[in-house]
DNA sequence: ATGTCGACCCTCGGTCGA
């Protein structure tokens, strides 16, 4: 099974881009982030022709995330839980979670845009960040528990480790690669986590998102913000991972490029 | 690093978010 994620910088303007890749690149499932739109908009029976399941959690004019999939899922949860004692609701369509049946048992499999947090400065927007890593991490840490395969697949906007960024003098004071960013990924990584792609390849650099200002393509001046993190049970079934670097060379490209794990377990059949 | 892009609206151009 093939499990893929894809910062697609707008459902509606990618629409042709996302056929065509679910057509050459035929995952099964598909984590989509900064889909920028409502549930209502979004092109539903494009997808379906191609032959995937549609669950949607989108909003106004940015954010909002989706799950393709090959079969059903079974269940769908939206957004990412609150911690005890958070006052406010997050208004942010930033996560879904959805549990398939696999042989043998299940999965779940989460979609994730993680705050940006930039300008870093800002006494709102990094905070904010810091805090939905917080939240996150409390949320893997309850699912780790169940032991089951879970796959947190999605748009980080968290620089790793240095290779991860074509010069990280650039990038030092950026919300990608401050140090409180950098540890909070690692508390989330180190409660149990694999990073599939460095499982899979340490080959560097390794980058799944290139500017569209002053042709960072072209020169590649790319980061490596988009990952699939695996709890046990679903690193012990990683075949191979990768990234579909050639998507952004396409007409109309999205800035990320999708990032796939290949797992050695199939859909349950009904 | 800044050669851009998508979406929105008191809509054809400025603003926001990335």
């Amino acid at each position: 099974m093939k499990i893929a994620t894809w910062n697609i910088n707008g459902v509606r303007a990618r629409i042709d881009n996302l056929v065509a890749w679910l057509r050459d690149s035929a995952p099964d499932i598909v984590c989509l982030q900064e889909i920028k739109c409502q549930d209502e908009a979004f092109p539903r029976a494009e997808v379906e022709a191609a032959g995937y399941h549609v669950e949607t959690h989108g909003q106004k004019g940015f954010n909002g995330v989706a799950i393709l999939s090959r079969v059903r899922p079974d269940e769908v949860t939206r957004g990412l839980p609150l911690l005890d004692g958070d006052g406010e609701a997050d208004d942010h369509a930033r996560f879904m979670e959805a549990v398939f049946s696999v042989e043998g048992g299940a999965i779940r499999v989460c979609t994730i845009y993680l705050p940006n947090g930039n300008p870093a400065s800002d006494p709102v927007k990094f905070p904010y960040k810091l805090k939905w890593m917080a939240r996150l991490e409390a949320f893997a840490q309850a699912r780790l528990a169940l032991e089951e395969p879970l796959i947190l697949a999605g748009d980080y906007n968290v620089i790793p480790e240095p290779h991860d960024c074509w010069d990280p003098k650039v990038w030092a004071n950026d919300a990608l690669f401050l140090p409180e960013t950098r540890d909070a990924f690692r508390r989330i990584e180190h409660l149990g986590f694999t990073d599939a792609l460095r499982a899979a390849s340490d080959a560097v650099p390794a980058y799944t998102f290139w500017d569209y200002q002053a042709g960072a393509w072209q020169k590649n001046w790319g980061i490596r913000i988009d990952h699939l993190l695996l709890s046990a049970e679903a690193a012990d079934r990683l075949v191979s991972a990768g990234i579909e670097k050639h998507v952004r060379s396409w007409e109309k490209p999205s800035d990320h490029v999708p990032v796939a794990g290949y797992f050695n377990f199939e859909f349950a059949v009904p």
